[in-house]
DNA sequence: CGCAAGTAAATTGTATCCAATTGACTGATG
DNA sequence: CATCAGTCAATTGGATACAATTTACTTGCG
């Protein structure tokens, strides 16, 4: 735990993926391993092995012999991640009204302050307060493996609304934070449940994600794959 | 998708997690790189991409200079791995209980009539069978984010097991499998999730997680960590 | 002018090589 | 005798070099 330095390839995994969910690195873009290497100063061992982690994580795909690139996730997938959030952060819900631990409700305003403080703006910033409110909560059952996965689904979910979204606005996120820890705290685990999936579903609609349609390959896909040999 | 001819990495990672999970490989067991290699013939890049995927997957854990061993889940991550275990095939029933696809049935009484076949035989084929059966039933959500999942916590839940249980009988697993999916044919969601908590339950309890003293380091981390420096 | 084949450049897949860190052994010292 | 410093073997962290594959461009032909 405490004795893990830091390696290089931690470092260029953090950085990457710090990159790609504030959208300096677009959706699409390719990661040749050698251009990153040389901007980091680091041989494309590191950069693949970064990359192979980003890939499991689902931030980068990888093609092969073609290299790697940000994910660009359809809508079909979109969903699936979203609806995997849906049901961690339920989960997280119900082990919460179980056992909340003692400094847990303190945490959880200290947070919501943070955010208060930079409300209307649109910066980076907030959008990285916004989804570590939700990882803050999946902390605070104390169970790591529960908080790696939601960890990864929120991620995934800021990519999907980088590329989806019309606006990253989210005044009104602020205040259903405020709910939901309220609803937690009476213990009364359904309605908690139902601000979540309000809050899930207003992020996931502004995704427009069964609006428009999908890419090209999901089109196509029904249309049979007897052609692909 | 169906154009990624197989890698060495992928190769060796599968060989890796089937020597884990069938136990030929033990849990604390060293995994030097280059032993690995030339056991599989090839170079110690290969088994490093391969270590790192499997770590990801908490198959194995490393030690920062001092290399892969295969993973000694504490009864404290045991138990989170079980509880995130619960909470996803629980997700998974609310799922199959709204839209279970055409052949669905078909395929899950297929299999437990798989399973049936080798009943009585606790070879690894067994073990096999009785984990793809949680897999399948994530597969037929049609949504591969919780199916990844799944697969991951049951894979993990199969290392854990060989190292606390006492046997991996699962005579009455077999009958349980069935009774889940008749509950989720009647549409009944809370009555499958109940059947499916008490098979998860006989599944951990057998593991005697909660019994028997915690692993050291459990235990000293009540006592501070200023020596640590 | 369009299409197919062939070739070259670029990039990944894999192997090998050097450096840095760790753990164990040895020996000295209070 | 226990403890600590110093040295050495073993193994990983990281970089470089080579081979294989893909893509894009060019060229030739109908």
């Amino acid at each position: 735990m405490s004795e893990n330095k830091t390696t290089l390839t931690d470092a260029v995994h953090d950085l990457l993926r710090k990159a790609i969910i504030e959208q300096a690195l677009k959706p699409g873009m390719r990661l040749p391993e050698d251009t990153v290497g040389e901007q980091f100063g680091v041989s494309r061992t590191i950069v693949r092995h970064a990359l192979v982690r980003l890939e499991h994580e689902g931030l980068v795909v990888t093609r092969r012999n073609r290299g790697a690139f940000v994910a660009e996730p359809s809508r079909d997938e979109a969903q699936h991640v979203f609806e995997v959030r849906r049901c961690l952060e339920n989960d997280v819900i119900r082990l919460l009204c179980q056992r909340m631990p003692g400094s847990g409700y303190d945490r959880l305003e200290a947070h919501v302050r943070q955010e208060e403080a930079v409300r209307g703006k649109d910066g980076p910033v907030s959008i990285r307060l916004a989804g570590e409110f939700h990882v803050l909560l999946a902390e605070l059952t104390g169970n790591p493996v529960l908080t790696r996965y939601v960890s990864e689904v929120v991620l995934r979910c800021s990519l999907i609304m980088s590329l989806y979204a019309r606006s990253h606005s989210s005044d009104c996120a602020v205040d259903e934070h405020s709910q939901i820890i309220a609803a937690i705290r009476t213990g009364d685990a359904q309605r908690a449940i139902e601000i979540m999936e309000h809050h899930l579903g207003a992020v996931a609609g502004r995704a427009e994600l069964a609006a428009q349609p999908d890419s090209i390959q999901s089109i196509l896909s029904h249309y049979g794959k007897e052609l692909a040999q």
